[in-house]
This record gives structure tokens, sequence and C-alpha cells, in this order.
DNA sequence: TTAACTCTGTGCGCTATCGTACATAGCAGC
DNA sequence: GCTGCTATGTACGATAGCGCACAGAGTTAA
């Protein structure tokens, strides 16, 4: 294989023509709409390796790409990765802004070089705040449903059975009044996506440490504390992300 | 462990005050959205395994749980499956409605008996429609997003490195002009979660059966209807979706 | 040309999880 | 109390992926 010395030369020849419509969502807009955002598109390069936003960044532009791939990563404490989503001129980098968290757990990489147009977020929100209060709270737990799935790729890359058990005790518990679970351990293997036997010694480990008791489609949860010790970092990253984006009055 | 006979039987005792308050979102609403919302609020019971939908299916109404707990679930063709999510009195189930997507890929199954308030998805809509073009068009593509995310969970769990590799070099592909990438397999493992050295052996394995070529960095599918055969359902699956939410002309 | 560096290939032992099979234990109905 | 069903426990070989180590191949710079 060779001829490839400068894979990207071939966009040269479009940058004579180059447009915002090249994005398929600034495409998909009327021509009303576009009169009145395209001034306000700046075209930006878009090399290999750059950072959009680091996780928690508060985000001032949004992107949206012609020839350029951004891959959304999530990073874990210990420095391994997961890419959750792959963004290209069929999208924009940014949701964040405008489903009102600001920010995300994740990392924007731009994985393969080339151009894209970025917008004020200011401008895009403007276009949105005039619009209601259900809206917003509707597309702020959006976003924080949206950190659960992520989270739950990246759980179920890294994480072992018992570390996502624990997880999804936590989980449950955290929607429920009392410690005390109905859910046998076949339907927690069909819900993590594993064995049922990986689920019944995960069980057992925990109730040797003294965490839980269970018996026949009935756990209880006796140390939470040394539960959420025992399971990975997901958990704590989804519970913030979830009290920052609604931070609703303490669960009763 | 004893005494759980009927592990709900105390919710009988919250029954008397039911209010759609016990919902946080509902909750989190101003008086104002309250009047003008909680009189279209009906009451469901929502008891253990009860299906709210299935892949693919229109909803009618979007659930604001008060004491139950809802799994979303992504089932593959094979039959096994793994949860994306859950929702309890925390959220809603239905974000596809006002998300404009109508349906989703995955499936809404009580996890934990309880209750429910639910809305007719046209009235949410209602609340919804008087707003911009630009909205609806972020928040179809934001469904698309969701969508690979959780395709991306499901892919994590089940998948080999080679089905995922593939899948990966699809939707790299899809974004690019040509059958070429510029990336070595130290960033692929990056981006997949896995170790270099799988990145090679999964490579190796797509070259010698006339997928790809590659050399130091650079990719060329040779390929790409046996790369979609190889590929896990996975790829067609968030293609599809993404075609669906976003139905804008082929790529130029 | 040589040196330094990056990317890719390969081997090896280790571990978690899988698939399968079967044994036991708790609960429900007769 | 017996029967049958469902839930849980356990064992065992197979395997995919990991962590590590190092070799070779291609690329860049001196």
């Amino acid at each position: 294989m060779q001829g490839h010395s400068q894979p990207l030369q071939n966009s040269t020849a479009i940058v004579a023509n180059h447009t915002p419509t090249q994005n398929q969502l600034l495409n998909a807009l009327s021509a009303e709409v576009q009169q009145r955002l395209f001034p306000h598109l700046e075209r930006v390069e878009m090399p290999l390796g750059k950072v959009l936003y680091e996780s928690g960044d508060v985000m001032r532009y949004v992107y949206f790409p012609t020839d350029c791939i951004v891959s959304l990563l999530y990073v874990m404490e210990n420095g391994s990765s997961a890419e959750i989503s792959v963004v290209g001129f069929d999208g924009l980098i940014g949701v964040a802004l405008f489903m009102g968290g600001e920010s995300t757990t994740s990392r924007a990489i731009v994985q393969s070089a080339g151009f894209a147009y970025r917008l004020l977020g200011q401008r895009l929100k403007d276009e949105f705040n005039r619009h209601g209060e259900l809206l917003h709270l509707m597309l702020r737990y959006s976003q924080a449903l949206i950190t659960q799935m992520a989270q739950t790729a990246v759980c179920n890359r890294h994480h072992s059975i018992e570390q996502q058990l624990s997880r999804w005790l936590l989980l449950s518990l955290d929607r429920l009044k009392d410690n005390h679970l109905v859910m046998t351990q076949e339907l927690i293997a069909n819900m993590l996506g594993v064995r049922r036997e990986g689920v019944t010694e995960a069980a057992g480990r925990l109730h040797k440490q003294g965490v839980i008791d269970y018996s026949r489609g009935h756990i209880l949860v006796t140390n939470r504390a040394k539960l959420e010790q025992l399971s990975c970092e997901c958990y704590a990253v989804v519970k913030a992300e979830t009290d920052r984006l609604l931070p609703i009055q303490a669960r009763s």
C-alpha cells in the first residue's frame, strides 16, 4: 500500500467552495433559518488530535464538522478510555449547550483532520431560550440520561461483574424507598448482559463481604457505604452529573 | 433473610396521598406549568415485567414514574440483551417523543413494580411544537447520538474486537470521502478501549480476509461489503436509525 | 548512511468470563 | 406432606482478551 503520503491533500480542492451546507444538519435547515444563522458561523481548521473540550469544560462553541471526524471519548480515572460516539459531517459537537447542561463528562477530540464551522453557544441558546420551562427541564433530563448511557458503555468495557453489580444495585436503590430489591439473579444477569452464574458468584462475594443479604428474588443491602466502595467510579460519575443537571431536593 | 413476603405492601400506605409531584421532574415545574399539565396526567399501575414499548414502537404516552423502576433494555438479534439505562422517580420514559423520533431501538420494561403518571404524547408535543425548526432538528440529531451511544454500550458488552473494529471502520468511513483512513492501531485501541495488540490481531485477520490493506497509520478498506458482513449488527442498527431520524440527501 | 523513533507483529502466561451440566434449596399448589 | 417449579450454587474445560516483553519494519532527522 502506498501513495498516501498526504492523505488529506485532496481536501485542498474542496476548500475553494467550502460552505456550511456541507454539514448535513446545517444543510437541512430552511433558507430562512440559514440566513439568520450562517452569518454567525465561523470556519475553523480541525487538526488531528485537537481537543474541542475536556470533561467538565463549559463549552463556548458548538461545532458543525464538514470533512473532519470528532470522537466523543470517555477517559476513566486510571487513564484508560472508551469512545462513546463519533461525529462527522452528519452531526454537531456540543449538544450539552442546548440541552442546558453546559458541559459533559466526555472529551471531544479530532480523530480525522479537516474543517468545521463553529457557532458561539450563546447564539444557539438565544435561539432556544424563548421557549418554555418544560422544554428545558426535559432537555436537561435527557442529558442526564445520555450520561448514564455513556457510562454504561464504559462500564461494560472496563469493569468486572462484581463492580457492575454494585453499580447496578446502587442505581436501583436510589430509585426505591428502602434498601430492599425484588429481583432475581437471572433478571439482573439480563440487565447486565452477563451469565446468571456470573451474577451468582458476584452476589456471593458481596454477601461474604457483609454488603448484602439475599434469598430467592429478594436482595437487601446491609452496608451501602461499602457497596459504594466496591462499585466502580461509574456510579459516582452518573450520580454527580445527574445531581448537577437536575438539582432537585434530596430524595425523600 | 426473611420478612419480605410482600415487599411492596408498604406502598399501599403511600397510595392514599399519591401525587404527580412524587416525580422529581414534575415536581420541578413551576406552579403555572403544573396547573396546565397536571389535569392531563393519568395515574397508572406499573406491574413488574410490564413492557411500556418495544424497539420501534411508536409511543403514545410519556411516563413519569413515582415509585417504580423502568429499565431501558436493548435486545439483540440473538436474544441476548443489555440494560442501557434505568429510570425511576427521577426521570421519565419516552424522550423520543419530544426528541422527535417517535420511537427508539430499545425496550422499556418495568423492573420494580409501582405507579407512574402518564401523559398523552401529543400533549407534550403540543407544548413543544410552537418552537422552532432549529430546535427540532437538534433534538432529532440528539436522538441519533443517543442511539449510537446505546449501541456502543451493547457492542462493548457482547461483541469481539474484530466485530467492533469492523463497526468502527464503517462508522468512520461513512464520515469520510474515500475508503482511506489515517489512524494508527494504537489510537483505534484507545477508541475501542482495548489493547493495541488486540487491534493488531483483528486488523491482521481482516487483512487475511481481503477486506483491508494497511500500513503504519494508514488503512484502506478494499471490500466494504465484506466488512459489513464481518461487523456486528450494531453498525446497521445505528445507520438505519440515523437515516430514519435524519433523512437528509445521500452523502456527496 | 546512520540513528532515533514510531508503528506493527508475535509469543507467553494469566485471568475473567463463558457455555454447559448438574446439584441443591426454597416456595406454591394439591 | 408431597410434587413440581423456580432460584441459586458449583464445577470444569474452553476461550477471548489482558499485561508484558521484545523483535522487526517503516519513517524521519541528523
